[in-house]
DNA sequence: TTGTAAGCGTTATCAT
DNA sequence: ATGATAACGCTTACAA
């Protein structure tokens, strides 16, 4: 195998124009049904393969589905992000190929990288998330390329074909809880870019926004380990806790247990996200699930409307629940 | 926008040929200093980005490295896979377009996708996890076509190049450690394609296999939990459980505490893979660690070793340690 | 229905 | 160091 074969010498190993090769394996033009019978027999037998790039080059088109999405842990799976490729991979139709891409905020190089992918060529359509410099960097590219793109989440550039979640409702829904079961001193376990969360918290226990303990963490479970810490040593009257994401809330309620605390009984913990370790964790977590494959399958399905012609112009919102297990 | 700009144009607009404007970017050619300087600038402003089909087409080379893993998990994110994929991501250059393609065993046409993107010249090297016939075939094409690959775990097709886990080592360390630890009735709960610790862990236990009660499950949490009300209602003797990896491990401990079993006093309970949440766990999961990242740190290497052109024709072994916590 | 020939946008070869 | 020009392997009018 020393050289691939082209669709020159393939073709006339069979018989045929160059031309009715490719015709045989495009669903398009016009071939009896026989000799595409025949030419894909062949090319079977033979192990002809059409190169992608030639391909690509000469229908000028092609390209692949990107999800962008912004690399927060760099040191840890992001659950967040697998939830969502999961439903992504779900809906789209799997002949086409899709790569996850990350772009992190503090590194040109990585983003550039994903910005040169949709300025050469390489992504035909792409699924953002959205939130951070890059990704408003990305969406903005996509219109200017006038790629068929989705974003996930809000956008300031109004974009159309957004899949957006209503965190600071989800928020509201944990606070009335706390509120309704009793609960006085609230405190608020910050992640990343997610201001909505803490004010949806207050709304929904009724007090101001400077009235609930906020601990700026971020992704990863130290950050929880540290809330419980903190929390344990210089605010023993804290009762009640949301914890911007599932993760924080494990290392949280984990410290928190180790320090003695008892949860739900002294604290009551709500996560956010609803990841699959949230309801297999002891004690399993309350969340406010944000339908992660949802929003995935709702985002796949949005592009491929694009690509079937039918660019409706739409924006969706996809629910989100608070989901009570043991944590409170 | 209505069409990209090429070369042509490009290098016309510049004052130049398109085969100079070729040699700017590729490093290769020799050009001086300054033209190349002028030429990246005028790039710059004027936003020319070279098509990469067309780029790897006119190359005859590029393409993307891959990374083939059997998808287990249809509906839950794959943890293993998670934590290989990190090790890698953070080895390979930035440059090199890294995608991630799952390869389903009972899916003909997943593993068509996949072999397709070897055949089509879209991948030019690939990253394989072993065990499976898909593998195998995957294995088997890389060799045939000659592009460089690693395989994580073991092949039977003596493929060079490889990076293993010695399973049936690491379950031997459980087996032990429960004989050490005065347990009498051990239990194994399989996953797939694991038979080889089920061999170690009887070895280590001092017994024969047939002397181990094995239930069989899957990949996946609901497999911990059918396997906790098994031993339930039918093993009471049972004192000890390895489980063939930290997610059924979860599902087990979550079942079995639901049904008033304490771990670890009646029961003993080792994992597999040491994923980030077994630590994280109450009780935190005493697990049999892969040491994934190094895993895919280690294939990432021998890959970027092959481009290098050091063709050292090597197999690896990660070690694998027992990670004693709480569940025991 | 099939063949001919002109692109597609690069890189590589060979001059200069 | 730079410019012409021929590949690269396919798709797609345009003819037949």
């Amino acid at each position: 195998m020393s050289r691939r074969m082209d669709i020159k010498t393939f073709a006339e190993a069979v018989g045929v124009s160059a031309a009715t090769v490719s015709r045989a394996f495009g669903g398009a033009g016009r071939i009896s049904v026989e000799t595409r019978k025949r030419i894909l027999a062949a090319a079977e037998q033979m192990g002809y393969h059409a190169s992608f790039h030639a391909r690509n080059l000469g229908s000028r088109r092609g390209g692949s589905i990107a999800f962008f999405y912004p690399e927060l842990y760099t040191d840890e799976p992001d659950y967040f992000i697998n939830e969502i490729v999961i439903g992504i991979n779900s809906t789209l139709k799997h002949d086409r190929l899709f790569t996850v891409t990350p772009f992190d905020e503090d590194d040109e190089r990585l983003i550039a990288n994903a910005r040169e992918q949709i300025l050469d060529g390489r992504v035909s359509a792409a699924i953002i998330i959205s939130g951070t410099v890059g990704a408003a960097s990305l969406i903005s590219l996509a219109q200017k390329t006038r790629i068929p793109y989705v974003v996930i989440g809000k956008s300031t550039l109004n974009a159309t074909n957004t899949v957006d979640y209503d965190n600071e409702y989800g928020a509201t829904l944990a606070g009335r809880y706390f509120r309704e079961t009793n609960r006085k001193h609230p405190a608020y376990i910050s992640g990343h870019l997610d201001r909505p969360k803490k004010r949806g918290f207050a709304a929904g226990f009724g007090v101001s926004e400077s009235e609930i303990l906020e601990i700026r963490g971020g992704a990863g479970f130290k950050y929880g380990y540290q809330a419980a810490e903190m929390i344990y040593h210089h605010h023993k009257e804290t009762d009640c806790v949301l914890c911007a994401n599932d993760i924080i809330a494990i290392g949280f309620i984990k410290r928190a247990a180790e320090l003695g605390l008892k949860i739900p009984e002294n604290i009551g913990v709500i996560g956010f996200d609803d990841i699959a370790i949230a309801k297999n964790y002891m004690p399993a977590i309350s969340t406010v699930s944000l339908h992660l494959r949802d929003l995935g399958v709702s985002a796949g399905e949005m592009l491929e409307a694009q690509f079937a012609g039918r660019n409706i112009i739409q924006n969706e919102v996809v629910r989100c629940d608070l989901i009570i297990r043991e944590s409170t």
